[in-house]
RNA sequence: GCCGGCGUGGCGGAACUGGCAGACGCGAUGGACUCAAAAUCCAUUGGGGCUCACACCUCGUGCAGGUUCGAUUCCUGUCGCCGGCACCA
């Protein structure tokens, strides 16, 4: 039989041919673009659903086959929700600003834009090619000079905003000053510009600039002050992890610590509306919890201190009942105090220890974690409760960034101050007892509850009472005397939203020669960056970022930049912000774009915004764990500022979350531990070997990466196999949100199920269709039941079991080699046409092709999901299981609606049954319908 | 150290709310078809035992206990792997 007789067999080749030539036609026929309320062809008696993929930033690299994991079950979604009658938002786009477009500027002198414009149109060609039905006519990168407009839009509504704590949401900043200026009252304004130190001031006393200030405390986005790591040489921030020894990680520089102004958000303000509207959203538990630890509210109270020949020093303590256990207090080494007693000692100790400190990096710090280090400051604190006179250290276990950079130290119930006073051979002293009234041994840290001992004085006694008790009575002393009040208290740090960097959105900011910054005109939006011909980061002991290159850029005039002529007049000389955002700014709200994407006035228009995002925001946000803090964070925090301004409706963006897992991949290695590339790799009998010296391999499964040699595209796998094959592959590998190897092997499983589902429809060699004349019962079931559980699957997300399911009922149809005759076997027509409506949404091209074939005129993508005839997934009888003593010992056949009573009576009739009792009595008999029975006996 | 998740055949995995462990796929073995091979189709495939018999017995979901008529599922302890956080007062 020659080869050339199977022209209609379904392999790569074949498989490549129809995948493209749909691709072509969907994309012809504009398919998948999805009309807004208000366009021609909106049908408004659907309900919409809004299925989104985190959107990936393209590298040069390309993808891999993990980036198609997310995006084809987000697909799957989103055809089968398309078939049950839902409008359907499904878009993709780009994540285009970042450094590694900037890096290769800076070494070959490409514009980044030109860069990221091929990587984007590779990612775009090598999606397309897997068939995803995003409707593209609404795709754009962040980098879009009309997407950026509405990015720093955002920005200047925060810029423009303040946090009301009183009403609970962000208002206008412009009422705040009205307000100040009716009422005039005593703000806090630094002393000189820029300058650390604060006084109070009359605000109608006020400078402009210390109105600006003063104002600048109180915005969403504000001028701030930040350590930062400056490395001179490299002219570059670097993160704490780019930190080694006060070194950087590249190149061993010296870092500096120094402190920038840069644009921060007051993400703070939202604290307990991020952690309280957790409860808004359904997200994998983990991710809440790590947004919640991130958060990190805990509540205590500030307790004022009373410094000797300093005033007062506030600490904040989540245990407020230990009070009278403090024996010794802790500042951080960037205390302001720390500071001022360095100017005025003798030795230099504390000077050098808080230089010492503070050119020690965070990491550095974790890593060293444990040994205490610290030095005296030679002062001390009288405790507010008992008058005592205790001393005043610094130490870098306590951290400036975190409640007032000061701590009351109480060593008995706090391992960190109880190592640090063992090793400086400071006092301890018990002031709660074990719960069960066990003596406290001592060696250690008893920082659990119990009840308070040793507290108490002629005002106020704590002693007997259990923490709780005892927290809430000393502070409502603390209060009444004016010493201290309950304080709610956030690990959540304001966001440091400035960038030394090129490639990102600029600020819509400038400064005027007073050192004054006045915010760009919405209707000069957007500011777009300089041409610039050198890029690298420029080597300075003072942060320049390359931006400050662009003289006449950043050099020009009110007027020229857009200011209002209200603030400034069009002559004035000011200066453009030279830094730009972080890649974070794009991805804050790039989902609300995409339900108006060019819109040209709006973000997106009202209407659109609020018919996609509905009451809940996304339906489903489908993307990596990784971004479970920050990305999330970030975007919840941009959201729910837009939601107070009225800009949106809804107070959460994304209502369902889910994280797919890695795709990993076998790495193998040789007994010493290095690693051979997966290519040279050989299995013999069992066991892995290396191909060129035969040596023994361990297999590991890993990351996939260029140095493992174990980097599968797919490319590769389309080539090989076509994109349904690769799409069904992914899908069928195991549960969505396991991380889970890529084993080639494998694929050949999947492929041959689409081969069985194309000779089931067809002949291989005329191409003819191959149809049952009469439905086989059999069949019908089968195909019911699998029809019902991929519908059901989907909505789990749950698409291995659906694709099992979609396999069981093609092997039940499918007809033996040898059985030429079409009418035993195999499909009817209409059970072929909702087999492929079932199998569309994980293969669309092949069951397009098929329906086509079928005669079918309309594509199979918008076609209504097959209805399901529930009478038939029951049997007129069961088989169930029979236990006796906790034992399957056999089965009975019983009528499916028989009643547990009627179970029992055939049961017990059962010779089999009978005879396994050997003449015993139930004493129990368990029956559990269409489950099993279970009988008890002596 | 703390928090979260996961440990099931040779391999990837299935088992809905505590009810027949191993669906489906890979691999393997045997068979049909073929001159032969590939492809395809059929059958078998957790370990052990027993048998003429796929009648049956027994062990088995990391390990050790517990709750229950019944546990992969719930609880306690423990080991291993993965992810996150990490001096946050």
């Amino acid at each position: 039989m020659a080869a050339d007789e199977f022209t209609q067999r379904y392999d790569a080749a074949l498989a490549g041919r129809i995948e493209e030539r749909w691709q072509a036609s969907w994309m012809e026929r504009d398919l998948f673009r999805v009309p807004n309320p208000g366009d021609p062809g909106f049908d408004a008696s659907k309900p919409k659903f809004y299925v989104l993929d985190m959107f990936p930033y393209p590298s040069g690299a390309g993808l891999h086959v993990g980036h198609p994991e997310g995006y084809t079950a987000t697909d799957i979604v989103a055809r089968y929700k398309s078939a049950k009658g839902f409008n359907v938002l499904h878009p993709m786009g780009w994540d285009a600003f970042g450094l590694p477009a900037e890096q290769y500027a800076v070494q070959t002198g490409v514009h980044p834009a030109v860069t990221t414009k091929s990587a984007i149109d590779a990612f775009r060609r090598q999606l397309q090619r897997l068939g995803f039905r995003y409707d593209w006519s609404r795709e754009f990168g962040t980098i879009d000079p009309e997407y950026v407009r509405w990015t720093q839009w955002i920005w200047l509504r925060a810029y423009g905003s303040y946090y009301d704590e009183r009403s609970g949401r962000a208002r206008p900043i412009a009422e705040l000053e009205a307000e100040w200026d009716a009422q005039n009252p005593s703000v806090e304004v630094p002393s000189s510009p820029g300058g650390a130190a604060h006084s109070s001031h009359q605000w109608s006393a006020c400078a402009p600039w210390q109105r600006q200030a003063a104002l600048d405390m109180r915005r969403l986005a504000y001028l701030g002050r930040q350590t930062v790591n400056w490395c001179p040489k490299l002219g570059t921030v670097l993160a704490n992890e780019e930190v080694i020894d006060g070194l950087s990680e590249r190149g061993g520089h010296p870092v500096l610590r120094l402190p920038l102004r840069q644009w921060m958000f007051r993400i703070t303000a939202y604290a307990q509306r991020l952690l309280d509207d957790l409860a808004l959203v359904e997200w994998p538990d983990s991710t809440k919890t790590m947004q919640a630890e991130w958060i990190g509210r805990s509540e205590g109270a500030e307790i004022h201190f009373d410094l000797e020949g300093f005033g007062p020093l506030t600490v904040f303590t989540t245990r407020p009942d230990t009070l009278f256990g403090a024996t010794y207090m802790v500042v951080a080494p960037e205390h302001p105090i720390v500071a001022a007693i360095a100017a005025r000692e003798s030795t230099g100790a504390v000077a050098t220890y808080a230089a010492w400190a503070r050119n020690r990096s965070d990491i550095d710090r974790q890593a060293a974690r444990g040994e205490k280090t610290g030095v005296a400051l030679g002062i001390f604190a009288v405790n507010p409760v008992n008058g005592e006179r205790i001393p005043v250290w610094t130490a870098d276990y306590v951290l400036m960034g975190y409640g007032t950079g000061a701590i009351m130290a109480v060593p008995a119930h706090d391992e960190r101050d109880f190592e640090f006073a063992q090793q400086f051979s400071l006092p301890i002293r018990q002031v709660v007892a074990a719960p069960d009234g066990s003596a406290w041994s001592g060696d250690r840290a008893m920082s659990g509850d119990g009840i308070a001992c040793n507290s108490s004085h002629r005002e106020c006694s704590l002693d007997g009472l259990v923490q709780a008790e005892a927290a809430a009575r000393i502070v409502a002393w603390l209060e009444d005397k004016g010493l201290g009040r309950r304080l709610v208290n956030f690990k959540l740090r304001d966001w440091l939203f400035s960038r030394q960097r090129y490639w990102g959105e600029p600020f819509p900011v400038v400064f005027d020669e007073t050192g004054m910054h006045h915010p760009v005109t919405e209707a000069a939006l957007p500011v777009t960056l300089p041409e610039l011909v050198d890029y690298a980061p420029v080597e300075s002991d003072r942060p320049v970022p390359p931006l400050g290159k662009a003289h006449e850029w950043v050099n020009t005039t009110a007027g020229e930049a857009g200011v209002d002529s209200r603030l400034l007049p069009p002559g004035a000389k000011v200066r453009r912000e030279t830094n730009t955002m972080p890649g974070w700014a794009g991805s804050c709200w790039y989902y609300l774009r995409y339900c108006d994407p060019q819109n040209p006035s709006r973000f997106a228009s009202r209407e659109a915004e609020s018919y996609w995002m509905g009451d809940r925001g996304v339906d489903l946000y489908i993307g990596g764990s990784e971004h479970a803090v920050l990305h999330l964070l970030y975007a919840r925090f941009w959201h729910k500022l837009l939601f107070d301004l009225g800009e949106v409706g809804t107070k959460e963006p994304f209502a369902k979350l889910f994280h797919q897992g890695m795709i990993t991949s076998f790495a193998f290695e040789r007994a010493d531990g290095s690693l051979v590339p997966s290519t040279d790799a050989v299995e013999e009998a069992g066991t892995w070997r290396e191909q060129a010296t035969g040596a023994t391999l361990t297999r590991v499964i890993a990351k996939m990466s260029k140095s493992l040699k174990n980097v599968v595209t797919p490319e590769e796998v389309i080539a090989e196999y076509g994109a349904d094959t690769l799409r069904l592959y992914e899908m069928a590998m195991g549960p969505l949100a396991e991380s889970k190897p890529w084993n080639t092997r494998d694929i050949t499983g999947v492929f041959r199920f689409l081969q069985r589902v194309w000779r089931l429809a067809l002949d291989e060699r005329t191409g003819e269709l191959l149809l049952a004349r009469v439905a086989d019962p059999d069949v019908e079931r089968h195909l019911t039941r699998a029809i019902h559980k991929v519908g059901h699957d989907i909505e789990r997300l749950a698409f291995n079991t659906a694709i099992s399911a979609l396999i069981e009922a093609v092997n039940a149809a499918t007809r033996p080699t040898q059985m030429k005759d079409s009418a035993a076997g195999g499909f009817t027509r209409d059970q072929l046409g909702r087999f492929l409506r079932a199998l569309a949404p994980f293969a669309p091209h092949i069951a397009e092709e098929l329906w086509s074939r079928l005669g079918e005129t309309q594509s199979i993508s918008l076609a209504a999901w097959p209805e399901v005839d529930l009478s038939l997934l029951e049997d007129e009888s069961v088989e169930m299981p029979v236990q006796i003593q906790g034992k399957v010992r056999t089965r009975v056949r019983v009528p499916a609606l028989a009643t547990p009573a009627e179970v029992e009576r055939i049961v017990l009739a059962d010779p089999k049954v009978l005879e396994q009792l050997g003449g015993r009595e139930p004493k129990k008999v368990i029956v559990v319908p269409k489950r099993m029975v279970n009988l008890i006996a002596e």
